[in-house]
DNA sequence: ATGCAAACTTGCGCGCACGCACTTTTCCTG
DNA sequence: CAGGAAAAGTGCGTGCGCGCAAGTTTGCAT
């Protein structure tokens, strides 16, 4: 009972900040007055969120690391665990609700929320682990932990990759210093491209547990 | 010329905050003193530095990523691309100067500068990147920064690891209920263990350049 | 029902990150 | 060598993150 009226304050506080942002601009808009519109002070306001852009990107984000946890496993124990882990991952990062693609279109334009957006990537590591741990029975190496962390890199890059045309040009400039040139395509195909990679190492995990 | 004053007041400004962090115990430095004892004004200091522990522990990791590429780059073209990664991040992480060593018990007693060391573990992705896709020819997809930024969330992860028997007792609570347990060892038998899970991927990615 | 303990919220205050406008230093070019 | 442009440093103001010490609500047990 506690736990709801916290919960419910969490949710009035992401949809009072995504709502001002759209309104006014996400620059226009203060703690004070997401604060406000949610009913609480400003100081309950960071009891919930570090920053201004944590709240309205997680209006978008909400808890999408549970809900990729519970994709991964409901998948079949037959399938590679790449394989899950790949599906889950694309399934839930496409299927933005009505709300949530308006709102990346807003994010996507302010550097400090894009950068809030990617920050949420390492979010999923911890449910990530535990439901690659149970699928490793590996409790003992780093080696689940490293998949999943491993992943969540992943997509932050694959989502940096989608992301970048919008982006200002010195941020292309910094990459091409790097000697790193990405053609840029759908985010379903950028999850994969980004993902591919690790597949040979899920593989040798999954083979070791299960000769 | 002007690259060497600017890097000379970066390096006045590290040893300061060390120094100070030292004498007085590192809560009990204000970022005024820092920049007092460097000789600049408090704004110039985080125009280097984005928050009071960022400079601390920067005089312990100095510019240990551009050491780590260059040791990679520096191994012989035979060696498996994996084994070369994983032997110049244990060497250049064994390799703390003498006043390292001394810092480094001093940055273990605090959660903030703990969390502070562990974000530098990022700003070897960069470099890494570069230098791995030197080694696979490889600039169209993602495979060069995946691996680069794997390596590096295990290298974090490593440190975690070895942390924790320092760390407060919910930290490991919280690890506990992650579902993880994890025996600490040595950091170069932590760091080898937290990159060996991603060494098929490196196999994988070698030998699609080089059949 | 009543009292008690834990947890959530709130007001207050300090230091800090950072944008903006300005001064000083450094470097280049005619 | 002079002058001007670019870059580094500085002063100032604002909003924010967060610790601390209350006050307030919730839940449990008596």
């Amino acid at each position: 009972m506690r736990e709801r009226k916290k919960q419910a304050t969490r949710e009035a506080l992401r949809e009072a900040a995504l709502r001002l942002a759209v309104e006014h601009g996400p620059d226009r808009v203060r703690v004070e007055d997401i604060a406000e519109a949610a009913g609480v002070s400003p100081r309950t306001y960071n009891n919930y969120f570090a920053s201004r852009e944590q709240a309205i990107v997680s209006a978008v984000t909400a808890d999408r690391e549970a809900r990729i946890a519970a994709a991964i496993a409901a998948r079949p124990a037959g399938v590679r665990l790449a394989d899950a882990v790949t599906e889950a991952v694309v399934e839930q990062y496409t299927n933005t609700g009505e709300r949530g693609h308006e709102a990346l279109l807003l994010i996507t334009t302010r550097t400090a929320l894009r950068e809030a957006f990617l920050d949420t990537t390492a979010g999923i590591e911890r449910p990530l682990a535990a439901v690659i741990t149970d699928r490793l029975d590996d409790t003992e190496t780093h080696t689940a932990r490293v998949l999943a962390a491993s992943v969540a890199t992943a997509v932050r890059i694959a989502l940096e990759g989608w992301l970048r045309p919008t982006g200002n040009a010195d941020a292309a400039g910094s990459f091409e210093a790097g000697g790193l040139v990405v053609p840029s395509g759908s985010l379903p195909d950028q999850l994969r491209a980004a993902l591919a990679p690790l597949a040979p190492a899920f593989d040798a995990a999954e083979q070791r547990t299960q000769p």
